[in-house]
DNA sequence: AACAGCAATGTGGTCTGATCAGAGGTACAT
DNA sequence: ATGTACCTCTGATCAGACCACATTGCTGTT
């Protein structure tokens, strides 16, 4: 037996998979989905909940419920939550990450615009004359950020910005520990370099250089790269 | 100001985050967890319903809420619907596929056991003797599973069945164009031998040039490998 | 004493109807 | 024409009831 909700859930599912439902259009209201469905109120909002949390749709008081037009933010929110409860390991996290970058890298040195590689090289000064160590971390995650972004793979940067949630939110203590076992800070900043001039002048082999030197420090996973 | 059924949602996370709820847990009622949080229990409802949809616990009628003991089947159903709405096209799928079975690869050759091994033998005995399409499609699709299992790595086996479910249920059409642009089954069968046979061999080189074959007859992609 | 069957209780699932809170439109006074 | 007060619609929340299912424990039979 079906549960009502679910009826609510699929019904909005379906409704977008036929292209009836789009970005930004407004679902008939509660009361009205909830007779044409033949549930309780109640249902068709359990259901709208469901909806809402994975992106899918956003309720606004007063107003209405609408199909989203940005589902990033939520995404890898959800996503980074969901990634915790599988438990994922250091091991897991360290080995995703790199793969993220390293296939980011690959596809950043042919699609980098001039925007993108400005933005990384002035992360990387940022980076070089940043005295607060709250300014580095925000330049190196730059740095990193817009790497996996000119990757233009959503698929890419999605887990790349649940990932980076991941070691924040829920699992900060394997950031600290990553980063009490990094290298000095010239040899840090060095890798950065490399691996900014590698996108920047399209030199595959030089990017994949710096990344290399920036996971490097690991030495378990050395043979990964 | 916090919505009700937010105050809830957060609530069973810091439970879980604090270690004080673990899988297979019971949570309290439902009346109860309404008096405890100062809400009603609709609100309590919505708010389960967020964490059943994404996994985290699971509802039995009767008998009360429960802190989920498996999250892969519900996550990588969630995340297909994700990847679907933010509307990935052929060239992100495409690349997407080819870096999991890329870094599964990596990793395969190097930790797939005995059993994987096997399996992916059966599959590749099965491929070649199939007759039937739907037979060929099953064992296929084993092989390329049993490649990204034995790189023990829940990111990119998460993904890979977020990624199957997306082609196989929002974008068959996608899997059917694919298809119909492969190369003759001879050469499809080949590409999968050599592929298994890295793995089996451990030989990593071997084991990419199988893959390399396999994805290769995507003429716009060819430079990405 | 052992066991099968039944009844009571507790739990999630659903419904109804009411009220609160915010957004948007409308009519009125200026 | 403009601004303001009000009315209406919508989502947000609550309260209470009943249904469906699971579990427990009691009861009667053997």
């Amino acid at each position: 037996m079906e549960k009502s909700y679910e009826r609510v859930v699929q019904y909005v599912k379906d409704e977008i998979l036929a292209g009836r439902l789009r970005p930004g259009d407004k679902l008939a209201t509660e009361r009205v989905l909830a007779e044409q469905l033949s549930v309780s109120r109640n249902s068709v909002r359990e259901g709208l909940r469901i909806l809402e949390n994975i992106g899918v749709i956003s309720s606004q008081q007063g107003s209405g419920n609408y199909i989203s037009l940005n589902f990033d933010e939520t995404m890898s929110e959800v996503l980074s939550f969901m990634y915790f409860l599988k438990g994922m390991d250091e091991r897991q996290v360290t080995e995703f990450r790199w793969f993220i970058e390293r296939e980011a890298m690959l596809l950043a040195v042919k699609r980098a615009d001039r925007k993108q590689k400005q933005r990384m090289m002035i992360h990387l000064d940022g980076l070089e004359k940043a005295i607060t160590e709250e300014n580095r971390v925000l330049h190196d995650k730059g740095i990193h950020r817009v790497l996996v972004e000119a990757s233009r793979n959503d698929f890419l940067i999605t887990n790349y910005q649940a990932l980076t949630n991941l070691m924040d939110r829920y699992i900060s203590s394997m950031r600290t520990r990553i980063i009490s076992g990094m290298q000095s800070r010239n040899k840090l900043e060095y890798a950065h370099r490399v691996l900014v001039e590698g996108v920047v002048e399209s030199d595959l082999e030089k990017g994949l250089t710096g990344l290399r030197d920036h996971f490097g420090y690991i030495e378990q996973y050395k043979d990964l790269i």
